[in-house]
DNA sequence: TATTAGTTACGAAACTTTTCGTAATTAGGG
DNA sequence: CCCTAATTACGAAAAGTTTCGTAACTAATA
């Protein structure tokens, strides 16, 4: 268990490692030049947000050439898993089959998504088995 | 679809909807006593923030006696969807079943939960196959 | 090495959320 | 009908987020 596991990122901040999650380490300029294909965002508005996530220590960067490369200090499944338990808590008070049946009863889920989920439910129930 | 589907609660708004999707329609004294077995809060916050609710039309609200009874506007399913699809998209980029792999892969999901999702993936896949 | 384009740092404004003190209102009991 | 306790309404401060203008710095290059 980290000992960072209490952030929780803003929506903005959120934005910013979905980039990072795809792309890998990378510049403000990067970041901000892939932001603005979604929305018009100021180069200086981006560059904040990332030097507040590094104060916050959700980033941390390394200087090169003139610029910096920014990179998540937590693992993507971390962060990920932090905000589904938050969903979870929240929202869902804790049911983890409730969410996912709400999860699968959106518009659209594909023929392929449900048999990896079902293989993995399958998955699961083996490894409870052999655990008994 | 409803015209209020865009309404996204706060975190303080979200602990006071869970009290009164548990408990049903509620006064601000009910709400805040709740919320004050959880956590130390003040009588006029809970009552400002359910006020700033009503204006928001997340909560609607009856006079009873000297006092309001409030309720919340929107299902609790279609709030719940909400939240589920923003951190789908901010956190899972849209892919619904590594969403529901994560929250599955969590620490205790029961098998009596399992089967019941089993269950409901085989019934998505007949309605799917039945509408093609 | 002086210039300049790229980049970071700083500070502050605008906005939202959260908190709470105090004033005003209201309904019910005496 | 008045008093009082309960409740609401109002306003503003505190804290966090988002935005961006401007100044300062830095490294490459002419």
């Amino acid at each position: 268990m980290t000992e960072n596991s209490n952030i929780k990122p803003t929506a903005s901040e959120l934005e910013i490692l979905q980039i990072l999650w795809e792309y890998g380490p990378s510049t403000v300029k990067f970041v901000n030049d892939q932001l603005s294909k979604k929305k018009e965002v100021g180069y200086t508005t981006t560059l904040k947000i990332m030097q507040i996530m590094n104060e916050k220590k959700i980033l941390e960067r390394e200087k090169s050439g003139r610029s910096h490369i920014y990179k998540p200090v937590s693992q993507k499944d971390e962060t990920q898993n932090l905000l589904l338990e938050k969903v979870l808590e929240t929202a869902f008070g804790g049911s983890a089959s409730k969410l996912v049946m709400q999860a699968l009863g959106r518009t659209n889920t594909s023929k392929e998504e449900i048999e990896e989920i079902k293989k993995y439910l399958e998955k699961v129930e083996r490894d409870n088995n052999e655990s008994k």
